[in-house]
DNA sequence: TTCTTGGCGTA
DNA sequence: GTACGCCAAGAAG
């Protein structure tokens, strides 16, 4: 009587608790005290009273508490969990929070002194096991998953990140079944825990050893046979620390229950204590669930939340998904037929596919349209048959296709919602036709979860549905054997189109309330949106490259390179790879005996920039011969080879293409090729510049922002002596030297822009000691002086962090956020980077925003100035790149400079003035 | 073939 | 100390 069987949840509390206060944002209750946890914890148990009377719900249940005095295992290594920072100030006085929460909820609460948590869960495992019971541990924890059994009668919940987890979830993350999971934990240890494990080997090399040889006792004994060197040498001397951290992720089950199994039966939850409880922490949502719904919520609609937590996108919402009901379209008259009904509901989503080619030569594929969830299409335009016999499978001619397509999507009054606009805006740009009326999926989500979740269209399905979209890979292969995807089966590029589609749809209709509720309407459809056809416009434009020039500077790169190897092998006593860390560190330290440190992780030497210039300092002049070549080798081969592969053929020019939802703070970013990172500080570097010329007829103008960022540390910071200073035109750098150090000399003026720069980047006394090569004592007390100063700079920082710390977020001027999710972290490296990332996010963010206002506004001005011949290529944070006519350099520069200096308004109003330069020349080098 | 690491170019 | 993207080598598959 499978029905009878009863089910045990049992709740890893504990574990619980400590993953819900980092991740969720805190929330004071009544009295005042932050209960951020509690409530997650709350929250927690209600989801799972709520599947009580559900098929494969709970009959019995259990919550399970850390005593909190030491284990057995501490008898066994005392140094285990010997390192774990103490529970967080505010998370210490939740902790009894939980036990009344879980006695709210009438559920037996199970700690016994010198158990873990861990333990008495596999003890209970065991028992119910034994008396033919269903088990479903409520964790996360990788330590748990042992427990697993393979028959399906011993399984896990994460209910955080709502994942089921069973036998083929182990072996799908571990390698292993459940089984040996305990050997792989063994092997790869937790720093977390103090488990020592062994050196040098990860969860990738445990898992690969323990599959080899079936497991820890036979990886030990074949130890002696293993090829690679450090790994024999690291499993043989920590052998005995491999046995003993096998013995501390083992779970035992040495007791006795403290509650027979039978007393953890639940039939419902009584309506009170819980109302009481949760009245008295001023749970509203949950409570307001409650009403007229007894202690069970409706699983229908949801009663809007009175005070939902400010986490943003909650819960996914699992959906079904049925690929075999997507239509292909390869009919004129069904075409029709869904264009009138998505002109009808003012509503379509799309999605195009390309057909693989390059850059502009890329080619239509098909359109997928959807309609409603689940009601989605594909219409094939260009799918070739393969061979050339045959005619290809049954679709609409291309032109035909389109001009059915075109006047729908050119339609004002319907709106087509996509992924990633720009993109398909782009490609049926080369099809004559101007997309209107857009909206972006991808956009939104930048500007509401930016920081803490990615904008992959696959990702955000996943996200928000619990939903795997047909991976790509599955339609044209991969490898070698990858396909174009005009050359796919119909049938299969069907179901990925149209769910494209399908998903695009729905998701928008997630998330779109969102963006008035959070408050991220103004950064979606004033900045970012708008931005779309401009950023299109400047890829189809590219920019020329004078491939000759190029094709010179790799000569000369390459001849100097050849010689400098020469060099360096006669000192080193025999040719090796020179670009290889590994084996440059292996010669200069081993073959050659030089002093060092070794450094890093991995425990190989350090052979970057700064060693190498140690080592040059004492005199070592290979080192310097080191530092030459690689500076002419990373020169060609990333940008004097690589360039001249990226000249589009068609045009002659090179179309870098701009991701728009890439950056957290809100900056672009350029790629194939990457035009952000052309070199311009070394003599040297700077020759590539010249390669970027202007069209016959034209110069390439350059107008950049004169530090948009300090102007912009000053403003939000509120400093009047460095507002004066920027409203004065004065040397930003030379103030800050005269008024932190008293002096303007030129040593004086170079620490100043060192801690100006340290400031915007989230200052920390380590990381300038390092940087300016001091003592931390001394940078400590430079920050000190500087802090006294320029006080507004002080509390700049520590307002925006408290703020972070209570909204999980960070805002521009334009209201741009950007979230750190780590900015609670009880881990002190995770913490401070958080930190630092969001003093300089609203800084860094509001410059992007300023800048992006100005590429918007750019080429009405331009066209309403009469400078239709003026186009923008290229964006690179705070400089704009323009090719000009001749003749129109003086208008557009006065122009383009106005533009850039107001884009700010009239949305915000700064406090100090945007300067901005313009040059301009044949190409960008004398134009910069 | 695909992933990770060390290194380095820009704002 | 912030934010990116690209490359070669080496490791893993």
């Amino acid at each position: 009587m499978p029905d009878a069987q009863p089910h045990l949840y049992l709740v890893d509390g504990s574990s619980y608790i400590f993953r819900a206060y980092h991740r969720l944002p805190p929330l004071t209750n009544r009295h005042g005290m932050n209960v951020g946890a509690v409530y997650g914890y709350t929250a927690m148990l209600w989801k799972l009273a709520e599947s009580l009377s559900k098929a494969d719900g709970p009959t019995h249940m259990a919550v399970i508490l850390d005593k909190g005095s030491s284990s057995f295992r501490n008898e066994m290594y005392d140094q285990y969990k010997a390192h774990r920072p103490p529970a967080p100030e505010d998370l210490v006085p939740q902790m009894p929070l939980i036990r009344v929460a879980t006695r709210a909820f009438s559920i037996p609460c199970i700690e016994q002194a010198g158990l873990e948590a861990d333990d008495i869960i596999a003890c209970y495992t065991a028992a119910a096991r034994e008396a033919g019971w269903k088990v479903t541990i409520v964790s996360s924890d990788k330590d748990l998953m042992q427990l697993i059994e393979d028959d399906g009668s011993v399984d896990m919940l994460d209910t955080m990140n709502d994942r089921h987890i069973d036998r083929a979830y182990v072996v799908d993350k571990f390698g292993v079944p459940p089984q040996l999971l305990g050997d792989v934990l063994a092997l790869m240890g937790d720093s977390v825990d103090n488990v020592p494990g062994v050196p040098g080997i990860g969860p990738k090399t445990a898992s690969q050893l323990i599959q080899e040889h079936g497991s820890l006792e036979a990886v030990l004994a074949a130890a002696d046979g293993i090829k690679k060197p450090k790994l024999r040498q690291n499993l043989l001397e920590h052998a005995d620390n491999a046995r003993l951290s096998r013995e501390l992720v083992r779970l035992v089950c040495e007791m006795n229950l403290p509650e027979p199994l039978e007393a953890l039966e639940l039939k419902n939850i009584p309506e009170e204590p819980l109302r009481e409880f949760l009245v008295d922490q001023g749970f509203k949502t949950l409570l307001n669930r409650m009403v007229g719904q007894g202690s069970r919520p409706s699983n229908g609609e949801r009663p809007a939340p009175a005070a939902p937590l400010p986490m943003g996108p909650g819960e996914a919402e699992a959906i079904s998904v049925d690929r075999s009901a997507y239509l292909t379209i390869s009919d004129a008259a069904i075409l029709e037929e869904w264009l009138a009904e998505a002109r009808t509901q003012g509503r379509v989503a799309i999605d195009l596919q390309g057909d693989g080619g390059h850059g502009l030569a890329e080619g239509l594929a098909g359109v997928s349209l959807a309609l409603a969830p689940g009601r989605a299409a594909y219409v094939p335009l260009g799918h070739g048959g393969g061979d050339l016999l045959s005619e290809g499978p049954a679709q609409l001619k291309l032109a035909d296709g389109l001009k059915l397509l075109k006047p729908l999507l050119e339609d004002e009054a319907v709106l087509k919602i996509a992924h990633n606009l720009k993109d398909q805006q782009r490609l049926l740009a080369d099809h004559d036709i101007a997309v209107a009326a857009g909206e972006d999926v991808m956009l939104a989500s930048f500007a509401l979860d930016s920081g803490r979740f990615g904008h992959g269209l696959d990702e955000m399905v996943k996200r928000h549905f619990e939903h795997a979209c047909l991976p790509l890979k599955a339609v044209c292969g991969t490898g070698q054997k990858t396909i174009r995807f005009g050359d796919a089966p119909i049938a299969a590029a069907t179901e990925y189109a149209a769910e494209n589609a399908d998903m695009v749809w729905r998701l928008w209709h997630r998330i779109e309330h969102r963006l008035a509720s959070e408050k991220a309407t103004r950064v979606y459809r004033m900045v970012d949106l708008p931005l779309v056809p401009v950023v299109g416009q400047m890829e189809r434009e590219g920019i020329k490259v004078d491939r000759a020039y190029l094709a010179e500077l790799s000569e000369t790169f390459a001849t100097e390179t050849a010689r400098l190897e020469e060099v360096i092998y006669e000192v080193a006593g025999g040719p090796f790879t020179i670009g290889s860390p590994q084996q440059l560190g292996q010669v200069l330290y081993d073959r050659l005996g030089l002093k060092g440190g070794r450094k890093g992780k991995s425990g190989a030497y350090s052979t970057d920039q700064a060693e190498l210039e140690r080592l040059e300092a004492e005199g070592v002049e290979v080192a310097r011969r080191v530092l030459e070549w690689r500076q002419l080798t990373k020169l060609r081969v990333t940008y004097t080879d690589a360039l001249q592969a990226q000249i589009d053929p068609k045009s002659g020019r090179v179309h870098t293409r701009y991701a728009l939802a890439a950056a957290q703070t809100g900056r672009l970013s350029s790629n194939d090729p990457n035009l952000q990172n052309i070199p311009i500080r070394t003599e040297i570097g700077a020759r590539i510049r010249n390669a970027f010329i202007a069209e016959e007829g034209h110069s390439l103008l350059s107008a950049d922002y004169g530090q948009i960022e300090l102007r912009l540390a000053a403003h939000f910071a509120d400093v009047p002596e460095l507002k004066e200073a920027f409203a004065r035109g004065d040397d930003i750098h030379t103030i800050t030297a005269s008024q932190v150090f008293g002096d303007t000399s030129k040593e004086s003026r170079n620490k100043a822009k060192t801690i100006n720069f340290a400031i915007l980047y989230g200052i920390s006394a380590f990381g300038l000691a390092g940087r300016m090569g001091i003592g931390r004592d001394e940078a400590k007390d430079m920050i000190d002086r500087y802090f006294e100063q320029f006080p507004g700079i002080k509390n700049y920082i520590s307002t925006t962090l408290q703020q972070v710390r209570e909204c999980g977020f960070s805002t521009t001027l334009f209201g741009r956020k950007t979230h750190f999710p780590n900015i609670r972290s009880s881990i002190m490296n995770l913490r401070q980077g958080a930190e630092r990332a969001a003093i300089n996010a609203p800084i860094q963010g509001t410059s992007a925003d300023i800048i992006k206002r100005a590429m918007v506004k750019m080429p009405d001005a331009l066209a309403a100035a009469g400078l239709s011949g003026t186009r923008m290529l290229l964006s690179v944070h705070d400089e704009l790149v323009f090719e000009v006519p001749h003749g129109d350099e003086e208008r557009a520069a006065q122009v383009i400079r106005d533009v850039m200096a107001s884009a700010a308004e009239p949305v915000v109003q700064l406090d100090v003035p945007l300067s901005v330069e313009v040059g301009w020349g044949a190409n960008w080098g004398v134009a910069h």
